[in-house]
DNA sequence: AGCGTGATCTTT
DNA sequence: AAGATCACGCTG
């Protein structure tokens, strides 16, 4: 199956947004565990405007890899528990990211299903805290990128318009309003809404 | 609907 | 130094 390369990560963050739905994420574990999610659930965080981005206000310790190659993973840690999965976005020195907010596994349930302690596979993946917990991603993966052994999506057709939905963003209490989530309709491993 | 959990960021 | 917030998940 045919990777993507770097020149797809440098399409506008919006566009990204949406284009990686579909696509399967790959994790390898050491002893060659292949780890596979289809994307089915996105958010883009983008712009100094945007006050929900972790970089609106610049450049810090935490978000410095936001600033980083489009391709570039970038993992924090929040609420005391959960880490979230990211992929960066727009030029070098231009903050940007996708996070990625649910998958529906295609490979490595087993594995996954251990890690998460359920068996329901519409409850492996269905929320940005469950998939990094599920495919054994925290900080020490930050930074790294999605053109190793490690770590790589693979290509898949383009989805119709019509199987792309559009909506708010989850979780946020700030710029609420902007329309920088978009989900493939109807699919089940897509997170429940979580009012704040 | 309420709470745990701890890093990060803002305010004092 | 102290206080608030948080791109969440789980229980009930």
């Amino acid at each position: 199956m045919e990777r993507l390369e770097q020149q797809f990560y440098e399409l506008p963050t919006l566009e990204l947004t949406e284009k990686l739905l579909g696509k399967i994420f790959v994790r390898v574990l050491p002893g060659n565990i292949q780890l596979k999610g289809r994307i089915v659930e996105t958010e883009a965080y983008f712009s100094i405007q945007d006050e929900a981005c972790h970089a609106w206000r610049g450049k810090t310790a935490r978000n410095r890899i936001m600033f980083e190659t489009p391709g570039t993973l970038y993992v924090y840690f929040t609420y005391g528990s959960h880490y979230m999965l990211n992929i960066v976005s727009e030029p070098v020195n231009t903050p940007g990211a996708v996070l990625i907010r649910a998958m529906e596994p295609v490979e490595g349930e087993l594995f996954m299903q251990e890690r998460r302690q359920s068996s329901l596979m519409t409850n492996l993946m269905s929320g940005p805290g469950k998939l990094t917990r599920a495919l054994a991603i925290d900080s020490s993966s930050n930074g790294k990128n999605l053109f190793s052994e490690e770590f790589f999506v693979e290509n898949t057709p383009p989805l119709p318009d019509c199987m792309i939905g559009t909506s708010t963003r989850v979780g946020i209490s700030k710029s609420r309003e902007l329309l920088w989530r978009k989900y493939i309709i109807n699919n089940p491993h897509v997170s429940k809404f979580r009012k704040v």
